[in-house]
DNA sequence: TCATCTTCCTTCGAAATCGAAGATATGGCG
DNA sequence: CGCCATATCTTCGATTTCGAAGGAAGATGA
């Protein structure tokens, strides 16, 4: 399944081609060579033609998907008390996705354990059967080394340093393994739904602050820690000492949890992010005013990296990411001072695909591992 | 010469293979196969077989380089005040360098004009006969639009904006034309000099600051304006307003062009960066000073780049990046202040292309275009 | 000195890929 | 309705690429 074929799969489950003549313009391959593929991948399975396309002023296209048999990913995005499970096929469709509490300070083995026991769980309630699951996944809140899928040096995951996670989930399940930084998995997954953005800049503003970078369409990881913009110092006028133990970090500032320990300093009760987000939309003036700062602030930073990166849209998702003054602020601060060249097709939006985003790029990463490691329906 | 033969010549003329084997294991082709390519070359002139190279511990590689007289690229670099002119081998190796003055202020027109006659003197002078000129290209200090080869938006050109500065120099010559921003052309040359280097950011510290970035292995774009750094707002106690309509850039701060402004108010006369670097050298304070102040407001800046990007290593150049203090200063800010794990393996230091760092990446870039464009020995 | 290992390169039949031509199916137009 | 333009997909011979085997040339070590 690898080489030319597994190209072929990974358009049709992008969802980038649907027929044989779009399999041929995408991939650069002769028309006949991928007539004959795709007769090797439906023998095989892992395709099937379902009814016809529209004609685009001749004979209509056969079109293409994945087999629903084909296989199933298992994958998750991990937070600090809860975590997204789903259950998708091979082409990124959710076919199940549940939210369930989960202390992640609880430590990497008992959480790990956990979640491969949710998996099975999952698997027996919602996965059809005869379908064989073709790789497991599972984004985190912290940096992720891509060679050894260890966590390296979290700043909000007591008791993950340097955890070898993928080997330890990997010990469950004898398939390909996926770990990596959740806003890393939400920019992948996000990209899906901005096909025309070769650049993209993916903000995930819940508790913490996070970002995944988008760079030719690919996801740019630099030595593991790319994206990373909360330990930014911002203009301020008191000072805060952030857990890296520098001053001034955006982190200290404009993260949900910041906001929420001074909505608490208040007297007024929160317990997690959205209940920021219910408070202005309540109107609750001093929540507004709060997440309107925390929007300049993070706009201010992202102004520097806009005039570096060029990006064709910025999107913001995250459990803070509803509230509108978040947005606003942000946009605000970015085109006002970013240059005009840098904004003039530039893009500053919500998440196109809301909070499975992740989930979806774990998908779509795995899928990658699994075209590339399982040659023709065997399991490595 | 498109595709397989295009890469062969390319992996040669980048100087990362020079036997047939290396070439089997860079292009990912069967050994028979290159083999077979490599004979056509040989054949069509534009590969030379060149004695043998030392044994690893078998038979020893027959060493493989191009032709001499494969074909000439003429590439300038325009300043402010001065161009580099060169003509570079089809490898990029240089065989002539000059430095003339020209002020661009003059216009387009008049400077292009003048360097297609530079370009003529050089061939005359210093072009072996028989050899054809297979690319014209230049670099020039300000944004270009990749697609048109036009100057947009330049805040250190007058009378250049949207000027169609490919098509001007291409009605001089019939040849593949590149036009390209000159700090993205320094850090394509100087990417050349860290070929472990898949990330890399290369300031330019001249009159003006400018920066230009490797993404895995490639230069980054974005929609064109990509690499900017000079209209990025630092924490400062006055308040300078910059050419570009805001206040505190850092280009008006710790831009050659402001420090010498500033020298010059102090009644210590210099005309061009290269004077404050000699004022460094003679250990002259205020220059010193003035000097590691720029570094640092640069380094502030470059922090929040590096978490972001994490580049595996950041390369000054430009006319004032001998100043010693200049570099202290921008290590220790980023030291300092980013995340150990983006800081770990990460190098700063000088340029290891030298002043021609432009001059050869836009000889890379062309040799690109030349390998795209002609087939060959056309060229059309 | 001589067998053995490594590396480089070529040979040659097998396999994959291409591309031109044609078969199939549709929309548009007189 | 018949014809043409367009688009999709297949057939089939020509071409390219592969990969296993082997030849060439040198390093290594007993």
């Amino acid at each position: 399944m690898r080489g030319a074929q597994g190209d072929l799969l990974r358009l049709v489950a992008a969802g980038q081609a649907e027929s044989r003549a779009e399999l041929a313009r995408l991939s650069g391959l002769a028309a006949s060579s991928v007539s004959l593929r795709v007769e090797e991948l439906i023998g095989s399975g892992l395709l099937v033609e379902e009814g016809e396309g529209t004609s685009r002023g001749g004979r209509r296209p056969r079109r293409l998907r994945l087999s629903p048999t084909a296989g199933l990913l298992a994958v998750a995005d991990l937070g600090a008390h809860h975590a997204r499970l789903g259950l998708l096929d091979l082409s990124g469709t959710p076919l199940v996705v549940e939210e369930r509490p989960c202390e992640i300070a609880e430590g990497p083995e008992a959480t790990i354990d956990w979640m491969a026991a949710a998996f099975e769980e999952l698997l027996d309630k919602h996965g059809p059967a005869g379908v064989p699951l073709r790789g497991v996944g599972t984004g985190v809140p912290g940096p992720v080394d891509p060679a050894s899928g260890r966590v390296v040096a979290p700043s909000r995951m007591p008791g993950w340093n340097n955890f070898p996670v993928a080997e330890r989930l990997g010990a469950h399940f004898d398939l390909p393994v996926l770990v990596e930084n959740d806003a890393n998995l939400m920019a992948v997954g996000e990209a899906r739904s901005w096909p025309k953005c070769e650049t993209l800049m993916v903000l995930k503003a819940g508790s913490g602050i996070g970002c995944g970078v988008i760079v030719n369409g690919r996801l740019h990881r630099g030595r593991g820690a790319a994206g990373d913009i909360s330990h930014v110092r911002v203009r301020s006028d008191s000072s805060v000492t952030c857990s890296c133990g520098h001053d001034d970090c955006l982190e200290a500032y404009a993260s949900g949890a910041a906001l929420m320990s001074v909505l608490n300093e208040q007297g007024i009760a929160v317990g997690r992010p959205a209940d920021i987000v219910a408070l202005v939309e309540d109107g609750v003036p001093e929540a507004t005013a709060l997440v309107r700062n925390a929007g300049r602030l993070i706009g201010e930073v992202l102004t520097v990296l806009v005039n570096f990166i060029n990006p064709d849209a910025i999107v913001v998702g995250g459990s803070l990411s509803p509230a509108e003054p978040l947005i606003a602020a942000i946009r605000a601060a970015v085109y006002e001072r970013c240059l005009p060249l840098a904004t003039r097709d530039l893009e500053i939006a919500t998440t196109r695909s809301g909070r499975d985003a992740a989930l979806l790029g774990a998908g779509s990463l795995l899928l990658d591992a699994v075209i590339a490691g399982a040659p023709d329906g065997r399991h490595t």
